[in-house]
DNA sequence: CCGGACGCCTGTCGGC
DNA sequence: TGCCGACAGGCGTCCG
């Protein structure tokens, strides 16, 4: 579910009730997510106060003196702040402990998500290190993506899908960026001009600009920190909108499946 | 190295 | 109404 917008929304979300807190411990109720909870995480955050909040791609990761948190939230995880004592959902498996008699609360129905501890600098952990570039940080563009697709047959889609070329771009915006930039799914990522290529990537940003502006993209159960949905679904421009009008020429959009992933695109503007 | 398929989970929705 | 298959925002792994 949650792609970057949604995880940046998350961490703003999430922040503020962070800074300046100290956890107090943490309460697992199911370690089974896409890798086990660290059986001895309580042990682990018990006493060390938060000293940063950040994201890397879809991942959140929560700061301490000790080592960091490394948090992913799959297809369906939400992260809400609450009172310690409130009831837990079926689905709510991680409570982190605050010194404040609230907690950061992890709701993941499908458990693809992931709580893991590193003592070391995240960033170099295994899941983290291979991770592309930020597609909002300053210098991403173009060229780099020009330049990674040499020699590459792989659909232009499933390419600025992988995290390993940009970080944080899901299926959702992976649709709307082409849409943005007129370039079809299915094309070879190195068949695609240094120009086009370019619209591109200010395509993906100005897409995860404006959808982060919107607090995220909720199809289902996405919701912020606070328990909202985000309503940046009204602006999408293809995806979920299989025969509907294409909004800048009318035709029908299509779906197709690339990548064993829905994909909705218009088969007139994008070429 | 690359590309494609699969599996991990649960909930929901559409069709019969 | 009820059941059953298809499908869902991710991603690591395995195979050819």
């Amino acid at each position: 579910m949650p792609e970057l917008p949604e995880v940046e929304t998350t961490r703003r979300g999430i922040a503020p009730h962070l800074a300046g807190r100290r956890f107090t411990g943490a309460r697992v109720r199911n370690r089974r997510l896409r890798r086990p909870v660290p059986r001895d995480l309580s042990r682990l955050l018990a006493g060390q106060p938060v000293t940063g909040v950040r994201r890397r791609g879809k991942y959140l990761v929560i700061d301490t003196p000790a080592g960091s948190l490394i948090i992913h939230l799959g297809m369906s995880g939400s992260l809400r702040v609450v009172p310690a004592g409130t009831p837990p959902g079926p689905h709510d498996h991680v409570d982190l402990l605050l010194d404040d008699g609230r907690c950061l609360r992890l709701r993941d129905p499908r458990r693809f998500g992931l709580v893991l501890f590193t003592r070391r600098d995240p960033l170099t952990h295994p899941l983290l290190k291979d991770l592309g570039p930020e597609p909002l940080a300053p210098g991403f563009g173009g060229d780099d993506l020009w330049r990674r697709a040499r020699g590459r047959r792989t659909a232009i889609k499933n390419f600025i899908m992988d995290g390993r070329v940009v970080a944080g771009v899901g299926n959702i915006y992976a649709n709307e960026a082409l849409f943005r930039a007129g370039i079809h799914p299915a094309r070879p990522a190195g068949r695609i001009s240094r120009a086009r290529m370019a619209r591109l990537a200010a395509a993906i940003r100005a897409v995860l600009e404006e959808a982060i502006a919107a607090g995220g993209t909720t199809m289902r159960d996405f919701t912020d920190s606070q328990g909202k949905p985000g309503y940046f679904a009204l602006s999408l421009a293809v995806y979920g909108r299989e025969g509907e009008p294409c909004p800048r020429c009318g035709h029908p959009i299509r779906h197709v499946v690339i990548g064993q992933r829905s994909t909705c695109y218009c088969p007139r503007c994008q070429r």
